[in-house]
DNA sequence: CATAAACTATACTTAATCGGTATTGTTTTA
DNA sequence: TAAAACAATACCGATTAAGTATAGTTTATG
């Protein structure tokens, strides 16, 4: 019931590079040293991310990251799922055959569990990096 | 950001003790039985629960196990927290240094994330076992 | 056109957590 | 006082998480 710590990291870069100015790139390194990233692990979230089409990676010499798309087209969610995979609270909502296993096959826990799940989802999804943004212009 | 299984085991238990009569006590073998939990497995998940005042041990023989409470009394939240402890989703709004470490005083994605949790308490909050026992007779 | 600066891909390693088990002890009824 | 139940604690194996290493690819530039 936690995110994963390259989750957390991922949501750092995505706010970090959602403050560079339009045409900017950064090189992994420097988001690895102003956010206090492992450069390597933070290589591969940022892989991840680009699959996902949240950042675009550009190879070569001066090379380095930009976002994919605009800040307020990206959500926590989106952010969360290109490094975790879609959410998911309980097994029985990932195999079908989950809870026939545990003779139960018509559990209602199954039931509320997955309208949580859909909140929860949701709930990551109400906040992108443009709301952030002007979030941190506050403090 | 998935429950444990031992938290899912906890569900359906406390749900199967949530069925019985009132009055009525079970063995920590039946409901292993019943619910397809292993046995010494599932005594762990009862101590925590019972430390919980969610369910009443009884030792001794002709012991077992029966709700502390009422069903309408317990909510998802409280078997969860019972198992799990308190409903985290980032360490940083585990550990206050965390977010220091990170070199982000300010930092606006411990904000939503804290906002978030608060959110995904409430809704597992919203649940008690009255409302999952009326669920199955539905079905 | 070769070099070096960047990212890519994949595999590996270490540590923590999860899921479960074992052992020993306590309580209680008959 | 024996046996049926739970209690407490410690242990174990497997999986996952977090991070590292190695080898390769792309591209700007001198």
């Amino acid at each position: 019931m936690i995110l994963n710590q390259a989750t957390d990291y991922a949501f750092r870069a995505v706010l970090y590079l959602s403050l560079l100015q339009p045409g900017e790139i950064v090189e992994a390194k420097v988001i690895s040293e102003s956010q206090h990233i492992p450069l390597r692990f933070l290589l591969k979230i940022l892989r991840s991310l680009a699959k996902a089409g949240i950042v675009k990676s550009y190879q070569g010499v001066g090379g380095g990251y930009a976002l994919g798309k605009k800040p307020a087209d990206i959500t926590l969610k989106d952010v969360l799922e290109a490094v975790e995979g879609p959410i998911r609270i309980n097994k029985c909502l990932i195999d079908p055959d989950y809870c026939n296993k545990q003779a139960t096959p018509h559990c209602p826990v199954h039931y509320v569990l997955a309208s949580i799940q859909q909140t929860i989802a949701q709930e990551f999804d109400k906040y992108n990096f443009e709301q952030l943004k002007e979030h941190m212009k506050q403090n």
